[in-house]
DNA sequence: GTCCTCCTTGCATACTTATGCATTGAGAGC
DNA sequence: GCTCTCAATGCATAAGTATGCAAGGAGGAC
């Protein structure tokens, strides 16, 4: 933010606001929109809360609570729940050898050290069935919440992994 | 407020409430706290915009934008900035073995098949100055975003794998 | 049993966010 | 230059969310 105008109302203000509204984001705590209206004053971009509020929808930015109440948030690849199971899909079909449950442990068989990929990609698609991962260099341990949720994984990961792309 | 282990709390329905309304979210479009109200209404749990205005908050519920507008989601891991954090300075700590940088890239040497899991928590730490990072077997490709992002990186990184737990 | 404490909840309302409508200014086409 | 169109925006207010307070209920201690 070196070239700074004296005015940056009009032309070419929004992308240069949503630049600042996500680094403002990302920095510190916003909790409101009436924070965000006043740090972008600050920073000479004399907007509403009304215009933040569109901004906000624009960016796709997150709210989410922490002990001190609602704050907005920057967006995360993660949540895109497509491209997560999407990932997982990727893992599964190319990198699992077998899967197996011995009662709430699911073992995955992966090639030569993909395991912690595996586990990475079932750990970020938070099925509701899984408690955790344990990956080691070949083999994921997959630890189920309960007899139902293991079979159920059990079906679940098996298609997965026979699924075309 | 001393040690009470396993109280029973009230009617006991918060519990079995709070399933429900991470079901509803991960399964439907809740859109408003009203939507989630009448969904439980159904679903027999009588209560108040007030309540689930609470229990959203105590879930971590995450308050979303898509193209027809606010809607909620169940809460995902890597937003817990506390947690994300622990969890690279453990993988830095436990299976790093050592760091130079060369311009804007970072070489970070670990354990043998141990770099997707460190380059996965460096990814969800979300740094400001990591334009991305490349995992190999042992070894994560760290592309920061300038040369004192590259800087501050290094420091950041250096000081992360000496910290005791 | 009584008393006490803590948890949960609804109600009413304060606070925060979203949006319909009107205005403004930039750029395109003439 | 003029006029048209459209994105961006503010204003006012509707819509949605959070919270102080008080009530009710369960469990523990006695």
């Amino acid at each position: 933010m070196s070239a700074n105008p004296t005015r940056l109302i009009g032309t070419g203000a929004k992308p240069a606001r949503h630049r600042a509204i996500l680094a403002l984001v990302r920095g510190g705590v916003i909790r409101t929109q009436e924070d965000l209206v006043a740090e972008l004053h600050r920073k000479r971009f004399p907007v509403t809360q009304a215009t933040v509020s569109r901004d906000i929808r624009e960016l796709g930015l997150l709210r989410v609570h922490d002990d001190a109440g609602p704050r907005y948030m920057a967006p995360v690849a993660e949540l895109d729940v497509e491209q997560t199971m999407q990932r997982l899909r990727n893992a599964m079909r190319e990198h699992v050898q077998g899967i197996e449950f011995v009662d709430l442990f699911g073992i995955v068989h992966t090639a030569p050290g993909c395991a912690p990929l595996v586990g990475g990609a079932l750990d970020g698609s938070r099925f509701e069935e899984v408690a955790g991962t344990i990956a080691g260099d070949d083999t994921v341990l997959v630890i189920a919440r309960s007899r139902p949720a293991a079979q159920r994984l059990l079906l679940r990961l098996n298609s997965m992994s026979e699924e075309e792309a």
